[in-house]
DNA sequence: GACCCTAAACCGTCCGGTTGGTACAGTAAA
DNA sequence: TTTACTGTACCAACCGGACGGTTTAGGGTC
């Protein structure tokens, strides 16, 4: 990941780069901090209604498919970000927020929240680093099982 | 991640190191390769009997506590594996083979096995990069959550 | 003229890898 | 039992390329 090859990537001059971030970490942040809330505003989109477990339900919802990331990029960005420290600060900051939401805010049982939640990350990493994802059908009816979980809680 | 930090820290000198290890590369899989072996062989002691869910369990267990990893070594190894393009794959291999050995030759239902293994998995990757681990009390109601789930399939 | 760039040369540093050498342990003929 | 040689384990110093970042000179558009 380097300057020249995300400025060709974003089909820009080096020096056009860094007129708008800069430094490298700069832009590393800015990457970052543009995934997650991309991440964020699509979670609020896929959010329906007030019910308990809503959130918990678009949070799995996210993770459904396997197009939540144009892997490689995001790969990219997480692991350079992980390499540099306190680089991926920002990347804690949400997750503590949804975490947050999830078990405090979305009147759900805690255990079962945190089960969403996990499933979620744990779906989401999995396959930003392509560690065996499961098929999809495999991973629609994992979803469905804790889809499940919820219903029974929310009663 | 430098080879002279890798150095320093082993207390070797670089030449010393790379005498053991031609190039950066070949330390880097090393470094992996060991690591998962490493949880591979902890994996093996946890796993006791052999009933249905055996070893799901012993995946639950593993990450029970936060202690699976020295923070900061596997993270680093994890993330400049992610950066190499390739130098994934020996996790990929685990990884496929920890999860065949859940969903096909654990004796469990395979969206509950999956459960374990996405629910494992989301609880050691949310620890490595401390994207807001859930607290002691919440990973041990979670955990048990999932083990409770186990048995009602072993029955 | 302010803003948003392109293009390209350039610099300094960091870092992977190479090289030549040292220390030492074993071993085996003289 | 000295001598000579071999292999292993290491180190300090160096080299060269890659890359982050700067600078300069300019161009197009509002």
């Amino acid at each position: 990941m380097t300057l020249e090859r995300v400025a060709i990537e974003a089909g820009v001059s080096k020096g056009g780069l860094l007129y708008h971030f800069a430094s490298k970490q700069e832009l590393l942040g800015a990457l970052l901090i543009d995934t997650l809330q991309g991440a964020d505003e699509r979670l609020e989109e896929l959010t329906l209604g007030d019910e308990p477990g809503a959130f918990a339900r678009a949070y799995l919802e996210y993770v459904r498919t396997g197009e939540h990331n144009d892997r490689g990029v995001a790969t990219g960005i997480f692991a350079s970000a992980a390499l540099d420290e306190g680089e991926l600060s920002p990347a804690r900051a949400q997750f503590t927020q949804w975490q947050d939401r999830l078990v405090n805010h979305d009147g759900l049982d805690p255990s079962v929240a945190l089960l969403a939640r996990v499933v979620g990350d744990g779906l989401w990493l999995i396959d930003l680093f392509g560690l065996a994802s499961p098929s999809d059908q495999q991973r629609d009816d994992l979803i469905e099982l804790v889809l499940g979980m919820l219903d029974q809680e929310g009663v």
